[in-house]
DNA sequence: CATTGACTGAAATTACTTTTTCAAAAACGA
DNA sequence: TCGTTTTTGAAAAAGTAATTTCAGTCAATG
């Protein structure tokens, strides 16, 4: 029930100052009663014990729990008219039309919520040749690590997937050594043997770069960087093309400043793919 | 000036802590810095102390002026909450921002290539619990392939995904039946082993759904549906974003319409994993 | 006109939040 | 590797905010 609501409904036993708050409430709901109690009170020409009186006789343990709730109701406030928005799209167009419009306003956010300098550092880390690059992923997300990896390693030498099978992880982790980095990408239903295994590689002094949702995996106490990317699309499932993308704007642009090695790299590639399977399948 | 922007434009220079905090308000803008400093601290797992200090570091009087800021905004953005989205602040963006406004753009033309007709005949065919699918993609767009069997998986029998060996692809072709799917992604550097996968599958009366750019891969003349997906951004490197969101439309709304056996299936799925690995880690 | 009862706000109290201090730990550089 | 600098959080202190107490006010009623 939303906090006006229950102003509305106790409306009928309210004294005079009791009616004074309710108004300056609503007629600015909800940021009047997001202020402090004290400016709500000036706001109102009432006094704070009235309004603490108020707020519990409307049914609510205290003006803390007022704010609380009227976050939460702003929060959601706010996701229904981007969600409207969505649906008013689904509407007209069909489902993937929806869609897709979703995953386009997802990436626009993963720019808000990670920033330029941020995106840079990890640049920097990930083009660093003196660094090896270990990536592995959740269940579902460990496609991203392996995206990640594959484009590493046409640019650079000593980056490296994590198999999915946990038995091969010591080996791995004797390999890491101080400055290295361990790329995680943990979604959602995070899993606590990928957070165990960060815990490890930070004690031994590897950087941690973790991309994660906002729910912010477990695993975030060890990373050095947090990349936030949004994944909810209200559909059953989670969309993981913002991560995705974030991931290939990383890998471009680490190949982009070492085009000349990364050429170097892909003919020498090609080279060996041509003489080899590729061609005769 | 925004909060936000005063993270960013802080964001060079701040501790490890500070960064952790500085995602943390980031990824849920501006709400969690309306909260507590004590809650955030949990929340972003630093000590209050570093959240008082990083206020001051980005040019505040104190966490008490961050929350009146943000109310501020909030209540500023409230009448356009989806404008401010869209068209806010990335014209002066940096790289980043540049490459992920390119792959919001694909996904919408990606919106336009793909018709609900086609959308929903594909859907049909994946949805059909008679026919087995089986998916492959090239060397960089086999991950995608991967992505759709995963989903695939946990809404159905019978997904299968060829493995990067082609030596093992005879096997997978003898299994093929009549009225089956294979599911080929094949991007730009088209290879010819899986345009001659294609083509045998074709001969068994497999019908074949292929995944590929404007360019239009070989396999086509063998594709009973070609879903063409953009994936040039004018950087050095394509962008699967789109692929991927529109591979991801497909498994959701499979998992929809499936939703009763889907959900069976991800508990059956759950409990066989909590007995075994996943919690020993 | 006095009395009762409800309402209100000043002041005191209590609870809680933020900031500062400081010592330990971590990162860095030689 | 060792010493120095920086960073960090626990604890204490300072500061604020919210609530309770209580006496004064006002309106209604006898």
């Amino acid at each position: 029930m939303y906090i006006r609501d229950q102003i509305s409904s106790s409306s009928a036993n309210l004294t005079q100052s009791e009616r004074k708050l309710a108004t300056a409430l609503l007629s600015d709901y909800p940021y009047a009663g997001l202020i402090s109690i004290q400016e709500l009170a000036e706001r109102a020409e009432v006094s704070p014990p009235s309004i603490s009186r108020f707020v519990t006789k409307i049914g609510l343990s205290g003006y803390a729990e007022m704010q609380r709730r009227l976050l939460a109701e702003l929060r959601a406030g706010d996701r229904s008219p981007v969600d409207l928005h969505a649906n008013g799209r689904q509407i007209e167009g069909g489902y993937l039309a929806g869609f897709l419009g979703r995953a386009a306003e997802q990436i626009q956010t993963a720019g808000e919520a990670v920033t330029e300098g941020q995106f840079n550092r990890i640049l920097d880390l990930l083009a660093d040749p003196k660094r090896n690059v270990f990536a592995v992923g959740g269940r579902i997300s460990d496609t991203i690590a392996q995206h990640l990896t594959f484009h590493l390693r046409l640019s650079r030498e000593g980056a490296y997937h994590l198999p999915r099978d946990p038995e091969t992880w010591p080996g791995y982790l004797l390999r890491m050594k101080a400055g290295d980095i361990f790329f995680l990408v943990d979604f959602r239903r995070y899993q606590r043997n990928l957070c165990q295994l960060a815990e490890q590689a930070k004690k031994q002094k590897v950087q941690v770069i973790l991309m994660t949702d906002k729910g912010l995996s477990p695993a975030t106490r060890y990373a050095a960087e947090v990349l936030a990317v949004p994944i909810d699309t209200g559909t059953i499932w989670d969309s993981y093309s913002a991560a995705l993308a974030v991931t290939e704007a990383l890998v471009t642009r680490v190949a982009e400043q070492t085009w000349d090695k990364t050429r170097a790299r892909i003919e020498a590639w090609d080279a060996v793919r041509a003489t080899t399977w590729e061609n005769e399948g």
